[in-house]
DNA sequence: AATAAATATTGACGCACGTCGATATTATGT
DNA sequence: ACATAATATCGACGTGCGTCAATATTTATT
C-alpha cells in the first residue's frame, strides 16, 4: 500500500461525521438509508462522506437492489495500524519512498 | 482520553508534510532546525506544523538553550492504535459519548 | 409505462487550513 | 550592551473541504 493511500485513510477519519460513521459500521453492515436516519446531514452529503471512505479503502460496499450496504473493510485497518507502528518505531527505512526517512548516524 | 482528541490526532496525520514529520522523528528526537533543513517548507511553516503535532498529543517537546527538540510520544501513539481497534470491532458502545454506537439489534 | 424509493452528481457557498514574508521573542556568545 | 541564531507570532492569500438544494440516475413495484 502506498503511502498516499495512508495519507486518504487519515484524511477519511480527519472528520466528526465520517469517524460516525464507521463507528456504526463497526457494529454491523448498515446502508445508506439506515445511516442516513441517524446522522443529522443530508442524503448528499452522506453520498459524499461515502465516496470519500470508500476510496480510502477503510469501507466497502455492496449492492443489492435499490440499497447499497457499507461494512468496515478491516484489512485496511489492519495496515493502518501496522502502519502506525512501523512508522514510529522503524529504525530503518521501510520501504517507503514517499516518506524520507533518515536514521542513518 | 476524549473523542475530541482523536480527532485532532487524525488531522494532524492528514498533511503529508506532518506525516514526513512524525516518520523522521520516528528515527530519534530532532531539533526544530534539523527538521526544516531537511523539509521544502519555511521557517514560519515548520513552527505552525509542529503547534498542530504538540497540540494532537503525538509529539513531545523539549527545550535547552535556543533548541527546541522534538520526540514521539509513544503513550499516544499506543493509545491511537487501542481507539482505532475499539472503533472497529467493538460490538458495544465503549463508553464513547461522542461517538454515537447504536449496536442493539 | 408510470410512479416511487434509494442513491449519485452537480454547482454553489462559506469556512478551515497550509503557506509565506515580515516581525517579534528568546537565548547565546562576544 | 550588542549582535547573532533559533523559534514563535502575525497578517494575508489561495486552495481544499464540508455542506446543502436541485437535479439526475438506477431499480423495483404497480
Amino acid at each position: 500500500m502506498r503511502n498516499t493511500q495512508y495519507l486518504k485513510i487519515f484524511k477519511a477519519l480527519a472528520d466528526q461525521t465520517r469517524l460516525n460513521i464507521v463507528s456504526m459500521l463497526s457494529c454491523r453492515e448498515m446502508c445508506a438509508c439506515e445511516l442516513l436516519e441517524k446522522l443529522s446531514i443530508s442524503q448528499p452529503t452522506l453520498s459524499h462522506h461515502m465516496k470519500i471512505l470508500i476510496a480510502s479503502g477503510l469501507i466497502k460496499s455492496r449492492k443489492n437492489a435499490t440499497w447499497v450496504y457499507y461494512s468496515i473493510d478491516r484489512a485496511t485497518i489492519k495496515k493502518t495500524m501496522n502502519f502506525i507502528d512501523q512508522l514510529t518505531n522503524a529504525k530503518t527505512d521501510h520501504g517507503n519512498q514517499q516518506i524520507t526517512k533518515v536514521c542513518s548516524k
